[in-house]
DNA sequence: GCAAAATTCAAACACGCGATTTAAACTAAC
DNA sequence: GTTAGTTTAAATCGCGTGTTTGAATTTTGC
């Protein structure tokens, strides 16, 4: 179907180069696809990207809660699972969509367009209450607001490194997918630095 | 000086937009002078992008290095000390100009241009050898390279997050400007962090 | 003081972009 | 076979881009 092949092209162009930097014909001649279409099946460029956006981050799946933490020993296991969920779902080749959502979110990143506020809210902020909630279990209630969004930030810091800066990766490491290929070393060092100082670490 | 006075003014686009979405139309309206000085005093967009470059990453300074370490309780001194450096270069508004450099080296990173290897040689390299040294001093020799790279990701991860990510820093923590407000804290986490594991620590 | 060089200026150029339109050709359903 | 839905190629439009032009202006050197 046309539709869904201009939304696939367009996922990728926009993924690759940005919101302002893609083009619409380049967009059609990745899909195949006659210009006018764009204009025919939607509105114009900024209601494809709206599309776009729709469908990619309609793939996303919710990562490990506190909800199933009972004791803390479930306490590290469940923040291990999160970051192997955040780490392995931008890196799985397999589930192409999430590094496409991970390019798409560092372009708005850095020039963010209209919709930046809602691909926040969708894409990352689910994310961050889900660790905060795992955190908040291994740290005492007076605990400092900055803290805890301090060890929040060093823990996406840590992860997310590999996908942004993964050009600076494959110049460091350049036997292979460093990330892919160490994925169990990784997620082990990361969990055991976001349980630093933790109450049961 | 007209020259001068452009270089300036190309700089801050550059670090805003990145070297595409920037026009010399901006460029020239920053510093307050016609559009073809640019073709006169450069021969064009992109050796301004060039000399604007060689400008700006001349302000470099290099970071802490493993030299001075004689003893443990020196290795996490100088650890600290190469966090901060990093950190507080990258943040420090009298010093601007590491500042622009940053977003510089992030456009880079999303849509590089033909001198993105000369970037990555002349800002980031260094420091990466600087904190390799540091660490391998607190790690025993039979270390895998693995996991020293991993840990060299671990330290650039945490402190980049708050210059490249920063509009995320902005949204969670709205209360003034996180990383100043917060830097001996964090300075202190990610130090302890890094440390974790070593020989000493 | 003045001629020559260097610099600045306003205006225009050529090109590519996104948006839109047109009319024709094709496809599928009834 | 007709009709409605879709796709196509081509053209036009307005706009923004980097670049160039040639004249005006300022600075320099003697």
């Amino acid at each position: 179907m046309t539709k869904n092949r201009i939304i696939s092209a367009a996922i990728e162009e926009f993924a690759e180069h940005g919101y302002h930097a893609a083009t619409i014909r380049d967009i059609c001649k990745r899909a195949g696809v006659n210009i006018a279409a764009i204009n025919y099946h939607f509105s114009g460029k900024a209601e494809l990207y709206r599309r776009s956006l729709e469908m990619i981050f309609s793939f996303k799946q919710p990562l490990p809660c506190a909800d199933k933490i009972k004791s803390d020993s479930d306490l590290k296991s469940v923040m291990k699972s999160w970051i192997m969920a955040f780490l392995y779902r931008g890196n799985d080749k397999k589930i192409l969509e999430n590094r496409l959502m991970e390019k798409i979110a560092y372009h708005e990143m850095l020039t963010p367009s209209v919709i930046f506020d809602e691909i926040f809210d969708a894409y990352l902020m689910p994310d961050v209450v889900s660790l905060e909630k795992i955190l908040r279990k291994g740290l005492p209630p007076d605990t400092s607001e900055k803290e805890i969004k301090m060890r929040i930030f060093s823990v996406l810091g840590s992860c997310k490194f590999y996908f942004f800066h993964y050009r600076i990766v494959e110049k460091i490491w350049t036997e292979g997918d460093f990330l892919e290929d160490n994925m169990d070393m990784i997620v082990d060092y990361i969990t055991a630095q976001s349980l630093l100082g933790l109450k049961f670490s």
